[in-house]
DNA sequence: TTGATAGGCAAGTCGATACTTGCCTATGGT
DNA sequence: ACCATAGGCAAGTATCGACTTGCCTATCAA
């Protein structure tokens, strides 16, 4: 489950989601196509996008609440956080002292 | 090339490798072939192994020195940490306090 | 109830990429 | 000089992943 994270980060497309929720939490799927589309330029299918909700979903870096007819999606950064401390050693650059 | 970042984390062999180097910088090749064969059961040959290296080198994780016929591979984690606080965002969870 | 909106499912295409195999170069030991 | 070791280059295969297309379900408004 945790390996997913890397994998689901891999895409350049789903960064650019990732970066959509991060500036506003709880869009829709065609919140994020349109956004995708004017602030990005690309062009993609709502269905692509929604594929790489779900990557996103199953890595749990993006959770969903349904309501009504709406579903939105929110950014959850915890999975990275347990992630990205993998490679880092016990003795840090401390580049500003 | 911080792009290539990601993508050369999304394999798990080439984070089986950092894990390997983040253990013991400076491993050879060869060092690294028998150490995923031994301790990860990873049947792999040499030739993939020197290119899951590549990728780790050009996405900058990965440093090598080459002296005689050796050619050492030490871990950089300075791509981890600028790339890896993309999407976390200004209020972070303090979990222990 | 009808139509429009929001989203899901499934199959198919096509390019990327992980891995292999075979051969070649270079350094070091004896 | 010779052979073994450490590594590189290049082409071929085969699987995986991103994207599209077409159709189906569900919710809300008139």
């Amino acid at each position: 489950m945790t390996e997913d994270v890397f994998k689901a980060l891999a895409d350049p497309t789903r960064r650019r989601i990732l970066d959509e929720l991060v500036e506003r939490d709880g869009q829709t799927l065609f919140e994020i196509c349109a956004r995708l589309v004017t602030k990005h330029g690309l062009g993609l299918s709502r269905q692509a996008i929604s594929q790489h909700l779900a990557v996103l979903e199953s890595a749990g870096l993006v959770v969903s609440r349904r309501q009504g007819r709406y579903k939105f999606h929110d950014l959850n950064t915890e999975p990275l956080e347990r992630v990205m401390t993998r490679w880092l050693r016990p003795d840090p650059p401390e580049s500003t002292p």
